[in-house]
DNA sequence: GCCGTTTTCGGCCCGACTGTTTTCAGTCG
């Protein structure tokens, strides 16, 4: 049956092959180009003056096609239905139709008569929103940020009508940093200024606690900015001031009683929230956000004649509600979601029908199933990488070494692979409590072929295969690749499956579900890869494992007995996927493990 | 432009800070 499928999926790789070369190459349109479009229209829309309300449901519709887990040209092209999207009405589907099926849209191209496209760039600048940006170009004719330049050196932006000297100024600064400032930092980053800095607002005098809300408490791969909130004594004095004057912080945006922001000299901005004991849970609900999740958890406080905001929930002027975040939701009918969920992806229908999720955490974590060793281009030997992960908690890990075509690794080839056998089977004598599992990071070939023979690979516990090459393969082709690597006879575990690296690689191109789908006929696995930079699987997609029932693997892909550390980035993503413990691979013992590593069972 | 625990029309989340203003608009989160 297996050769059987092989040679289906050659057949049809190889189709795809022949029509790649023929050259009928079409402009793929993805959910990305979709947004994107979408995005152009609200901004246009927005500096026109447009409705907001149908501003809103123009950048509501961005985020749900950018979440949205399949691709909808292919979806469409194959003749099936877009289905029924949040926020997607009539109007909207039309408009997603014809951009799948023209590339273009008739509203963005009307618009673009009336603005150029480059004017939406305008709004990246701080300070500048649509209001100004339309003054700028119809009373200046500023289209790009250098005519913006170009106006404000000139002093003729202080002219205008609602601007004046200062914001004159003000944007000149901002087009001088404009590079940095709509970076995004790495979670991992972002943790290393967060932690001692908010140590520091901790100690500060009257504040009473301090805690770090936003994207870092949701777990996000990346951060845009750190929100602190600090609860404060109601006679504290000077706490802005000391906060602004933090060694690091380089310049101070805004500063008032209850707020203030900061550019670290990192570029990483800082926000400083000021919050009364009482309101302590209301404002930790509020800045963790997120937005989408806010606004939901308002809407349903209005339904119950409530408003909620920062300082708690009130039924007319009466706080009934905000100590804590449970006391909000609990007020509201709800039971506490966890920070990774507030995205406004179901958690609240999940919440009110009692089917939220208990999500993985650290300690669930009993092994770790990828990693290197100064064998290859690690830089510890197996034995103080056993001894570190032993230290960590776990019980078991797996030895995986990148294969002879990673050639700038020193990829094993079978006769290295064979003597780090032997050496893991003397070494696994020696230590009691902690085993170590022969695997190997096998490189996917452009043809979906695996990397070394069955002959060894066959020797393992476990194939973990990854694609480190031909990143640009048509989606077509990218996912024949995968489906083939994945029959393979010996494979076990796809790691980090997109191969994007953040900030620096665009994942690779493919059909996620048909993947997830064959990997769960495989008995497969998919890897959650945790290291700082990859976090791959992305959350959406820990999500459509767990619907379609496939274990996720969290590994570290440690480089070195340092990189244990990593699998705290790894679980917040899978809390971000929706992942129970029991949804995890490793968290299971070394004896459930291994009849689910065992091929012969497939 | 979307949507319905009161609704197929009339709503649509809420407040702080700044600068340019003399009471508020614009921006931001």
């Amino acid at each position: 049956m297996q050769t059987a499928q092989c040679q289906n999926v050659n057949r049809f790789y190889k189709q795809e092959l022949q029509s790649t070369v023929s050259g009928t190459i079409t402009v793929p349109i993805h959910n990305a180009d979709i947004a994107a479009v979408f995005a152009e229209i609200a901004d246009l829309l927005e500096i026109r003056g447009d409705n907001p309300f149908r501003i809103r449901a123009y950048r509501n519709a961005v985020r749900t096609i950018t979440e949205f887990s399949r691709d909808i040209k292919t979806l469409l092209d194959s003749g099936a239905e877009l289905p029924k999207l949040p926020g997607i009405g009539a109007d909207l589907a039309g408009k997603i139709h014809e951009i799948a099926k023209t590339g273009d849209c008739k509203l963005l191209k009307q618009l673009h008569r009336e603005f150029p496209s480059a004017v939406t760039g305008l709004l990246r600048i701080p300070g500048l929103g649509p209001k100004r940006v339309r003054t700028l170009y119809s009373e200046l004719e500023v289209r790009t940020t250098e005519d913006l330049r170009k106006a404000a050196r000139d002093g003729r932006i202080r002219e205008l009508p609602g601007f004046g000297e200062k914001t004159e100024s003000r944007i000149l600064r901002a087009l001088q940093t404009q590079s940095n400032s709509n970076r995004r930092f790495p979670l991992a980053i972002a943790t290393q200024y967060a932690e001692s800095l908010l140590a520091y607002v901790r100690a500060i005098p009257g504040v009473t606690q301090a805690e770090i809300a936003g994207s870092y408490r949701r777990r996000r791969d990346t951060v845009g900015d750190l929100d602190i909130l600090a609860s404060v004594e109601s006679d504290a004095f000077g706490v802005m001031e000391k906060f602004c004057a933090y060694d690091e912080v380089k310049d101070v945006l805004v500063s008032g009683d209850a707020r203030a922001s900061v550019i670290l000299k990192s570029g990483l901005q800082v926000d400083l929230r000021l919050t009364l004991p009482e309101s302590h849970g209301a404002a930790m609900h509020y800045f963790t956000g997120s937005k989408a999740h806010n606004i939901a958890v308002r809407r349903i406080a209005q339904a119950h004649g409530l408003k909620l905001n920062e300082y708690g929930l009130f039924r007319r002027r009466e706080r009934i509600a905000g100590d804590t975040e449970e006391s909000i939701f609990k007020a509201v009918g709800l039971p506490l979601i966890e920070p990774e969920l507030r995205e406004d992806r179901g958690e609240i229908e999940a919440a009110r029908a009692g089917r939220l999720p208990k999500l993985v955490t650290l300690d669930n974590l009993r092994g770790d199933l990828h990693m290197h060793t100064k064998a290859t281009d690690g830089r510890h030997t197996i034995l103080e990488m056993a001894q570190a992960a032993a230290a960590a908690g776990l019980k078991y890990i797996a030895i995986t070494e990148h294969s002879r075509r990673l050639t700038v690794a020193h990829g094993f080839d079978p006769r290295q692979l064979l003597k780090q056998i032997d050496d893991i089977d003397r070494i696994n004598t020696k230590l009691p409590g902690m085993t170590i599992l022969k695997g190997i990071e096998v490189d996917i070939l452009e043809d979906g072929n695996l990397d070394l023979p069955d002959s060894v690979l066959a020797r393992l516990d476990l194939v973990i295969g990854a694609v480190h090459s031909a990143f640009h393969l048509s989606r077509r082709h990218q996912t024949e690749r995968l489906m083939r690597a994945i029959n393979q006879r010996h494979f076990t575990i796809l790691a980090h499956p997109s191969g994007r690296l953040i900030g620096s690689r665009k994942p690779i191109d493919f059909d996620m579900l048909r993947i997830v789908r064959e990997a769960k006929k495989r008995s497969c696995f998919l890897e959650l890869n945790a290291q700082p930079d990859r976090l791959d699987l992305q959350d959406i997609h820990c999500q459509m494992a767990r619907d379609e029932g496939v274990l996720v693997a969290i590994n570290s892909d440690a480089h070195s007995k340092f990189d244990f550390g990593h699998l705290q980035f790894g679980i917040g993503q899978a809390r971000r996927g929706w992942l129970a413990a029991s949804e995890v691979l490793n968290t299971r013992s070394l004896a459930q493990l291994k009849p689910l590593l065992r091929r012969t069972m497939r």
